[in-house]
RNA sequence: GCCUCAUUAGCUCAGUUGGUUAGAGCGACGGACUGUUAAUCCGCAGGUCCCAGGUUCGAGUCCUGGAUGGGGCGCCA
């Protein structure tokens, strides 16, 4: 039986063996301090000369960052430590020492890190977040298995478009055209009325040319499909999924989210009732037309803008007042450092509030001018959301906007019975989905005015003609939720391997 | 597809109005020192200033075009 790091509690003041990794590494004439890792945590190992001897001690000390080796020791509570243990070494064996490992414990730019990813992966930060990752799939297994859902696979080679505006990947399939998916949801559908709810989790295809930190090229998405549900049923399901993942992630990964330096405030908020707004509703929200707890989205983005370029000055006053001391002289050489430092971080922050600097006023500029029944944009999101410390969905949308397949509302068919969730901080759109239209001659009309093939969707429609039930679902980005989950600045870091515009290696 | 910002040492960045031999920190390497937490201190090495043109007595700096990357829009989860 093997001994790991995650469970050195139960080993206290026991000797065990550790195999892992040499994550960082400290030393000096009689010590070395070794920060080890093995996959399951974090663990600090004193190395002392006096038990080592002088040839296994000099060894030691030549360890690179990355090195592998096996850590024989006893387990030494320390309350200063990660996990609250250490390692007294009694014996290192090495299984490979390695030297000049590219990534440094420092600040590194993100084309560097995604050319390394495959080395990334075993950073700190990282671990944490692949560890979330981990833990979200499995809770999402966990909510629809205990909730009586059946779990599908839908293809991933199709032959149409679900939806005929989203850019597809083309493949050659035995000489005429596939596309792959980028939606299992009219397969689920069918599946639905086989076994009442089904879910599909795979991956999912999208050859947008989107450049922002909210898209990828290749992401997961979770899509339930529930027959004889409707759009209220179905927004209960997203909240009570959505909360219940939430859940999981605060009682299973506190380690993880502690090292991302997650405030776990806003998630805990979760455990309240999820905002509902109509299309109608968020609109004059986004427009400044109506306050949420007295304020309106105008004066908020400008306070936003405001104190972006407060902030930006007092960095700047910061950086201007540690030159100043740097140039004064008579610092020693550690405290230069530190302030030069401090400079470089500084710097890089004030070149992401420029960033916003720039965006506020346009998102401003387009809540202001909002056209009552198109499609909110990705700052419209962020407005809206900006107002609510709970997620927000959004329902009933204009029918022009929205995909061919949902249903009308029955009181007032210029809606659609769509909904989206949008997730707090200016996550945005985690969650799109809604009742299906069940009407054979409505959905007709919808495939004719997309100007989709309708030959491809035959069997789609044989769904309607065979025990047509009402029934609702949605899908679940991954990412996405994952991003939110751990406040991530992109996407990409959600995902082992990212696939974006621009990247397909490693 | 459009807008915007950037590209200088292995990495993160300075480089003033165009002006002599392009700088710093981290990392690497050599040494000193220490229950250390990105330790600290001393020393040493390290450059096709993204590419191609142009303006100029003179370009890392200005202009034009291109490549690559960051961010935003559109589109979406």
């Amino acid at each position: 039986m093997k001994t790991y790091i995650k469970d050195l509690s139960t080993h206290k003041d026991s000797v065990v063996t550790l195999q892992g990794w040499v994550q960082n590494k400290r030393e000096s004439k009689a010590l070395i301090f070794i920060i080890l890792r093995d996959g399951s945590g974090f663990c600090q190992c004193i190395a002392d000369l006096a038990v080592l001897g002088d040839i296994k001690f000099a060894e030691a000390s030549k360890l690179g960052q990355e090195s592998s080796i096996s850590i024989t020791g006893k387990v030494v509570e320390d309350t200063r430590q990660i996990g609250g243990f250490e390692i007294h070494v009694q014996s290192i064996d090495i299984v490979q020492n390695c030297a000049d490992y590219p990534i440094a414990n420092k600040e590194h730019g993100i084309e560097f890190l995604m050319d390394q990813r495959h080395l990334w992966l075993r950073s700190k930060r990282q671990w944490a977040i692949m560890r979330v990752r981990n833990t979200v799939i499995f809770s999402i297994h966990k909510f629809f298995q205990k909730e009586g859902f059946v779990q599908m696979d839908a293809p991933i080679f199709t032959g149409n478009a679900a939806e005929g505006t989203t850019d597809l990947f083309e493949t050659d399939f035995y000489g005429q055209p596939a596309y792959l998916s980028q939606s299992g949801q009219l397969y689920g559908e069918a599946m639905a009325m086989a076994m009442g709810k089904i879910y599909t989790f795979g991956p999912t295809f999208r050859s947008e040319k989107s450049k922002t930190r909210r898209h990828l090229s290749e992401f997961w998405m979770i899509e339930p499909e529930m027959a004889f549900h409707d759009i209220y049923d179905n927004m209960d399901c997203i909240e009570d999924f959505v909360r219940y993942v939430v859940k999981e992630v605060l009682e299973n990964c506190k380690v993880e989210l502690e090292l991302l330096e997650r405030d776990t405030t806003i998630l805990e908020k979760t455990v309240e009732p999820f905002i509902r707004l109509t299309y109608d509703n968020a609109v004059a929200i986004i427009k400044g037309e109506q306050e949420v707890e007295g304020q309106t989205t105008i004066a908020v983005l400008e306070q936003d803008l405001a104190d972006t370029k407060a902030n930006i000055a007092s960095l700047k006053a910061d950086i201007a007042e540690r030159e100043e001391k740097i140039a004064a002289g008579g610092m020693k050489k550690g405290q230069v450092n530190f302030n030069l430092n401090t400079i470089d971080k500084n710097k890089n922050q004030i070149k992401q509030l420029e960033e916003d600097e720039r965006n506020i006023p346009q998102w401003l500029d387009s809540a202001k001018n909002f056209t009552y029944g198109e499609d909110f944009g990705g700052s419209d999101e962020t407005v809206l959301t900006r107002m609510f410390d709970v997620p927000v969905m959004v329902y009933d949308w204009p029918h022009e906007v929205k995909a061919f397949y949902l249903k009308r509302n029955p009181e007032n068919p210029r809606f659609a019975r769509g909904v989206d969730m949008l997730a707090p901080e200016g996550y945005g759109e985690v969650v799109g989905g809604g009742e299906r239209e069940t009407n054979e001659q409505m959905l007709i009309e919808k495939i004719n005015e997309h100007k989709l093939p309708m030959e491809v969707f035959e069997w789609y429609l044989d769904l309607r003609r065979f025990g047509s039930v009402p029934h609702a679902g949605f899908g679940l980005g991954l990412e996405r939720l994952i991003a939110w989950i751990c406040k991530l600045p992109h996407v990409r870091e959600t995902i082992p391997f990212p696939r974006m515009y621009g990247r397909l290696n490693p």
